[in-house]
DNA sequence: CGATCTACCTGATGGC
DNA sequence: TGCCATCAGGTAGATC
């Protein structure tokens, strides 16, 4: 499932092949890869426009056009985009290929269809209308740890710390995969009350956060044998061999040798070592017991 | 208001 | 071997 590092890998894959590139026609074949505009709309806003720039926010890729607008993508679950020739053979599940002026196409594959492609009006920050909404990118190098513990706070109350980093609100780009392995490194426990966590153990679930995100950033993203998320070229990343929580239950925690255990945090599947990551207290064990 | 639940999908997996 | 039930997961929108 693509997150922040995968999206990435997919963006320094595309951007020196998208720059420059003209739109000469867009087809759609099936409906729900676009759903936030009528077809036609998305087809009239692409077609003739010139490919400026590839950026990233949080999980969100975005494709500039030459103008005060941008093709967004969402990869959600299963997402891919592929570059391609025209002759290539089309994948299944592929739902839109775009064509440019240089004999080669981009395409959206996607089995599960949660994936979405829009075009989108840019704001003055040059900010996607609809990614108004997204908290700071990860690994923005300006967010200190004093705004990162007050992101984590966020007025919550009763919200786990898991469900506080997968907030897309309070931080961009943080999924399911590398909440797990950022907790494990910090050592704090995923229900541990976001409203408890103090500035240190902040100041730790940053730093891990940006270290495995860099990691997992230069070894091409985690990719599965479920086929999920591959490069631009179709290739897989590295960064699962390295996942020391994630998919790993009753194995053994590479710190202490305890098992790993598999438990249900913020209504997803959540690894982590029981006996090296730092309990709840008492208290927060009784509100969150549910 | 924050927090939680549900819908959206299909391929993989496990049980019988 | 085949069939069916279950699961995974990010986000939007609804509901608690």
């Amino acid at each position: 499932m693509p997150e922040l590092p995968e999206v990435e890998t997919v963006r320094r894959d595309l951007e020196p092949f998208l720059r420059g590139r003209v739109v000469r026609s867009v087809a759609i074949t099936r409906d729900r890869a676009v759903r936030r505009q009528p077809h036609a709309d998305f087809i009239a806003a692409l077609r003739g426009r010139r490919l400026t720039d590839v950026r990233r926010h949080g999980k969100f890729l975005i494709v500039d056009l030459d103008g005060e607008d941008a093709l967004v993508v969402h990869l959600r679950m299963s997402g891919q985009l592929r570059v391609a020739r025209p002759a290539d053979e089309l994948a299944k599940h592929t739902h839109v290929v775009v064509d440019f002026d240089n004999k080669t196409q981009l395409r959206f594959v996607d089995p599960r269809t949660f994936g979405e492609m829009f075009v989108d009006p840019l704001d003055e920050h040059r900010r996607p209308n609809a990614l108004r909404f997204l908290g700071p990118d990860a690994v923005n190098d300006k967010l200190s740890a004093v705004a990162f513990h007050a992101l984590l706070l966020g007025g919550r109350t009763t919200a786990t710390v898991k469900a506080a980093l997968l907030d897309q609100n309070s931080l961009a780009g943080v999924g399911n995969l590398y909440a797990d392995e950022a907790l494990f490194a910090a050592r704090v426990h995923p229900k541990r009350l976001a409203a408890s966590i103090t500035s240190a153990e902040a100041a730790a679930i940053r730093k891990e956060l940006r270290r495995i995100l860099a990691a997992a950033i230069k070894a091409r993203g985690s990719s599965f044998n479920d086929g999920g998320y591959v490069d631009a070229y179709g290739n897989p990343g590295a960064f699962a061999q390295r996942h020391k929580v994630y998919g790993r239950n009753g194995q053994a925690c590479p710190r202490c040798g305890s098992a790993i255990e598999k438990i249900v945090v913020a209504q997803r599947g959540t690894h982590f070592c029981p006996s090296c990551q730092s309990l709840p207290t008492v208290r927060e064990s009784r509100r969150v017991a549910r």
